[in-house]
DNA sequence: GACTGGCACTCGAGCATTATGACTGCTAGA
DNA sequence: TCTAGCAGTCATAATGCTCGAGTGCCAGTC
């Protein structure tokens, strides 16, 4: 495609992006120094409405870009915004004040719907990549036993147990001992084959409480692997203009459906192998006017989860993805050093 | 205040928060049988607006009920309306179904959203009101610890703190051990009394590190002990009609903030003690035209926590109120068995 | 062949005007 | 004390109209 072509293309989004409204051939010369008449720019807008990459909302109106047209931008002509050094201060900043695993959850999501005025969704380190630091059990009276799971990410699982009859704290300390020797440094995944065999090593009437105990951690191992996320920023989704405001409630809703989020993560890639889906590139129909940007964190190779923002196709892609970018970054570093 | 002109401000509660609209002494004779005709409401609505329980938009409209009409409403005419006994029975199945206090919390969320239609608003069980029940410590590597703080009510608190040297296992059993003697059992409100001292019993050379770890446990107890709240059910606002859709954007920002939160809920009373804040009464300034039902939840005399939900003014009270009620009692149930 | 200037045409947004009807307040009478 | 009826008010909806941004096309220019 000829480079002016490109180049309205990109005029016509950054104009519509930043004032949501469809924009003219003759705007477009106003505020663009592209070096030809408007007579030139509608001959070439003409062909870009041909190809699909904008559309007239009706006649005598500009022209909007369409999903396609935001397409062609992302992958041609948006190179990631990065950072600014202060603004990378900040976000180090404020995510070494936090105090636990929930406290930075929390306050990436308050970061990125911050930064970039957008929805902030982001996804608990999985447990199917994290390694077992410690299990623990704690005798909660009448039969009952809390097991603690923790991850080297600093994610907790917890589980209550029931037992038929009350344990000894002997047995507990012994049990304890052994499931960490079987588990400490394991990844999750591996923890199911690990407990193979274990309850043979006890006496045959501890055997029941012991695999009443495994079952429970295979169950929380396998249930509740991916689910957690979280969700912030929403009220950006009332600021954000008149086409939005009529789908807010369907979005609002979707948000409110973990598992609608997590499709919406999709496979976690490798880490800062940023994704873009624009609009019905969604599979889920009431995002079909958003565009979602996400991103995998953690360190190494695989990444432990993903974490984005989402918010209408008309929006800040360069800043949006630089934004996730850096803040995936700092979250991963500082998961590592946990 | 004469009978009639009480049921003529129930009538006229009824029928705005169904339809929405200004409600005129006409509809009201149709729709309900005040024995009356339309003349006769006429002179009982304006007495009602004379007295400050109803106001009228402008000339040729309806009244609609004002904050003070709402609060003699809720005061005098509006007993609260029991759960059905399968309504009761599905709120049990769906609680019992959690897998740990994290679960019990978003449930609860959920639930209270879809019973009332509205936004639900949850807090986690008061560390302040809740008793040790047992503390962790995990060497997590390059002189670091991971501090686990359990409570009764399944609520967990951990910390990384960050040590000068690693330490050997035996010392941290040591620790551990002493830590749990001192604090199982106890309330978190004493557990600065009960650490006072602790670290002169050990060796000199280990006491900056006991030091370290005392700091750690108080900053957790003192400083995140109230702190978390689940909102859910923001979809509900988009739902909510005219009025309020100009406001959701700042209602959405208020429900961010957990200072506000945290001030919506107020001092925590007795569980079952039903509070309504209505329109004004609140002090946020955002949420002045929302209603706030909360009830304490907890076993005992005294509430672990809050929950409620945050509606227009023109809400359902008789059917918030008992869906709260329910809830809570069903919350504070499952703690009670944690 | 690519670009430009000019012109006719289209069509939605915005505004003023009008019609409608829901509601109230008042007064006189039962 | 209540009722019936009537005059007056005023927001809302509908209608018609103007305005202008924007397009498409064509003839002319470099």
């Amino acid at each position: 495609m000829e480079e002016r072509k490109l180049a309205v293309l990109r005029a016509i989004v950054d104009d519509y992006v930043q004032t949501h409204e469809p924009v003219g051939s003759k705007a477009l010369v106003d505020r663009h120094s592209l070096g030809v008449s408007s007579a030139t720019i509608r001959n070439d807008m003409s062909a870009l409405e041909e190809d699909g990459y904008i559309s007239a909302p009706h006649t005598s109106a500009g022209r909007i870009p369409t999903d396609k047209g935001y397409r062609l931008f992302v992958d041609k002509l948006n190179s990631v915004k990065p950072m600014s050094a202060p603004e990378r201060k900040a976000i180090q900043t404020f995510l070494d004040q936090a105090v636990d695993l929930d406290d930075v959850m929390n306050r990436t999501v308050r970061l990125l719907s911050q930064l970039t005025k957008q929805v902030a969704l982001v996804q608990y380190p999985s447990l199917g990549r994290s390694f077992v630091r410690h299990v623990e059990l704690v005798n909660s009276g009448r039969s009952k036993l809390l097991l603690i799971l923790i991850a080297d990410t600093g994610r907790i699982e917890q589980r209550t147990v029931d037992l038929i009859h009350t344990v000894s704290e002997d047995f507990l300390h012994d049990l304890r001992t052994r499931l960490n020797v079987a588990l400490d440094g394991q990844l999750f995944t591996e923890v199911p084959d690990r407990l193979v065999g274990l309850s043979d090593s006890f006496q045959p009437d501890q055997r029941p409480t012991v695999n009443t105990i495994i079952a429970t951690i295979l169950d929380a191992v396998v249930t509740q692997s991916e689910e957690r996320v979280v969700v912030g920023g929403t009220s950006n989704l009332a600021r954000v203009g008149e086409d939005f405001t009529a789908t807010v409630g369907p979005v609002l809703e979707a948000l409110e459906e973990h598992v609608v989020l997590l499709r919406l993560f999709g496979e976690a890639a490798a880490p800062d192998a940023l994704t873009v889906r624009i609009g019905h590139e969604n599979s889920v129909e009431e995002l079909q006017r958003a565009s979602v940007v996400t991103v995998g964190y953690g360190s190494g190779d695989q990444a432990l989860a993903t974490m984005g923002v989402l918010g209408p196709t008309r929006m800040d892609y360069a800043g949006s993805m630089g934004a996730v970018r850096a803040v995936a970054r700092y979250v991963g570093q500082i998961l590592q050093d946990q």
